[in-house]
DNA sequence: CCCAATCACTAGTACGTACTAGTGGTTCTA
DNA sequence: TAGAACCACTAGTACGTACTAGTGATTGGG
């Protein structure tokens, strides 16, 4: 009579309480294809999966067929910024309506950690930077076939357009008539990627329109670097800045006001991200605006399509906007918040 | 001679390769206590496996010993603070130089997704508020022993001292002659047991030193509450302000400012968690500084403590620390960088 | 009315690991 | 020199699931 210490409710257990096989529970509870249930056998199974609080156990489920439902979100280690996060949300929120869990994982540089997808058995991984080929050929050999992106299928990319938002940065600036921009970049090595990616749309921008290539320069809350940029910027004659994101148009401007400039008024200053930053500071940040929700979306419907062939949707062109703020803003009622300090 | 679409690298292969037997790989692998391997077969045991590049199959090894190297962590899905990201990231690395992974997981409350402790057979999970009825019993049902906080194991608590930080902030007003404050809470309702907690702490420092209870508004950057509330806290005669964080505090001067009022001139504000906004906002933020990364060590030895009676070190008390900036100071050469806008 | 096809199931196995019970062989003790 | 103790291993099984092959019963066509 005495159990080992209330064992797990199994499959069998569900079976025996239900007075059918264990296949035929498997059968109910997987909607197995090719396989007819009784309308009242299946009524029966649920029953018993009721009464018996039944879980599937997702090791044996895994070992057995070889997969599971999740997909394994690769990130880097790079700061993760408020778009991102967005991002996650709706990833994560359309998997789970599709019966999947999202599991995100940062790999430690320095760790002896096994990566997740040694472990997990993922439907799919997904990365939100390309894979070096180490990883690819540690996964292929764990048998993991569903990666994005892959370089074996080309166009299965997590399809992020990084082109939009600088050029928006860049042609909202021209458009208020400035002629020699500034690009600022954060310190971090980290993102030098993608720092260089944007800085390139910005200077394409500039040349097609006539003008010199952007004035760049490194700003950091935590060094000095903020003020010396500003005063630099506008010694070139530099009257608007491109900045990475919100963060570093923050920076800028309390660079800027930091040496005795004012914003807009010396120097003007475009965001990225619209995070809850660029409303907040003062001035307020014009920034670019990225609908993160559709983005996560659609990779969602990616992996699920990879994982169970899943139609596709017609991919929504995710749409960038810019969002027009005080930092950009010559003449308006709030402008005079905010006043260039007395020099001396 | 053809295989099935090659298999993958079990132990058996490697027990083959070494001429051993399948146990044996196992007791080598494992280092399986009371069981004595030579030397030399040891030595070809790991050969082999480095030969056939074999890997141990997670769901396996989750199905055989019901436990797997995974602590899930279980956030709640108010947002993220940016100490609470400082936390994770100890409590990740801890966790790795042990051999374990974390996994951080935030259920969606209107997701048909399966929790992923029903998935993943997790050694230990955390939760960073306490677990409602419902999932302990859905944690005992799946066999899941290892919680913290545990209620059947008072002291398992993941010790976060909630009290000391907005008692240094009101403690810090104090100190520098207010006898009015203000308590600026944000709106979310997620967060609303944590206002409660940290008011709770400013008030008993505002009676015990005979003064009034803080006069309480809550400050949200997306609608027009800043301002109002600034005005309405001169209005009060409040001269210092405890904000629930950097991004509050932030709200607070901005709406300050937008309201014509100076900070600190007429209002001082401290915020807490020393995010980077509070460097990075115009004035800085005084701030709260709380030692995330010890607390995240912490967290992870009290997870390896449960998971393997790994011996729990001596709790290092996490110091909490004000860091003192603009936003509280009076009189200095940056105070002059902001002024009062010309009333009319 | 007979054979085929379909239905509604069941018996039983494989997945890869961890570990128990056992097995020869050697060394040590009395 | 018998027996105990130990060493260094191996055979084999259980974990819980998914699914293949098979099995009686019912239906359908000619």
């Amino acid at each position: 009579m005495t159990r080992t210490l209330t064992r797990r409710t199994t499959a069998a257990d569900v079976a025996r309480e239900a007075g059918v096989s264990p296949a035929t529970v498997g059968f109910v509870l997987n909607r197995t294809k090719g396989q007819t249930i009784s309308e009242e056998t299946r009524a029966r199974v649920l029953a018993a999966v009721e009464v018996l609080n039944y879980k599937p156990h997702h090791a044996a489920r895994a070992l057995r067929s070889g997969k599971s439902k999740i997909v394994l979100l690769v990130l880097p280690d790079w700061p993760l910024e408020h778009s991102l996060r967005t991002n996650l949300e709706a990833l994560t929120h359309t998997l789970g309506d599709n019966g999947y869990a999202l599991i995100t994982f940062t790999p430690q540089p320095h760790s002896s950690a096994t990566p997740l997808w040694a472990v997990l058995e993922p439907a799919v991984v997904i990365g939100y930077k390309p894979f070096s080929a180490e990883d690819l050929a540690e996964l292929k050999a764990l048998g993991i076939r569903n990666i994005i992106p892959n370089p074996e299928t080309p166009g299965m990319g997590a399809a992020a357009d990084l082109e939009s938002g600088p050029r928006l940065q860049a042609e909202h600036l021209l458009s208020l008539g400035h002629t020699k921009l500034g690009f600022a970049c954060p310190p971090d090595p980290r993102l030098a990627a993608f720092v260089k990616t944007r800085l390139d749309v910005v200077t394409r921008v500039c040349i097609r329109a006539g003008l010199s290539s952007p004035v760049v320069r490194q700003v950091d809350y935590r060094d000095g670097s903020g003020p010396s940029a500003a005063a630099h910027w506008v010694a070139e004659g530099v009257t608007g800045v491109v900045a990475y994101n919100d963060d570093v148009a923050a920076d800028v401007i309390a660079g800027a006001v930091r040496s005795g400039l004012s914003v807009p008024g010396d120097l003007c200053v475009v965001g990225h991200d619209n995070s809850p930053l660029a409303s907040r500071y003062i001035p307020s940040i014009s920034s670019v605006e990225i609908d993160m929700e559709s983005l996560g979306k659609q990779s969602a419907h990616l992996a699920l399509n990879l994982a169970e062939g899943y139609p596709m949707p017609a991919s929504p062109l995710s749409a960038a906007s810019l969002v027009h703020r005080e930092s950009t803003t010559h003449t308006t009622r709030n402008d005079s918040v905010l006043r260039k300090s007395p020099r001396s």
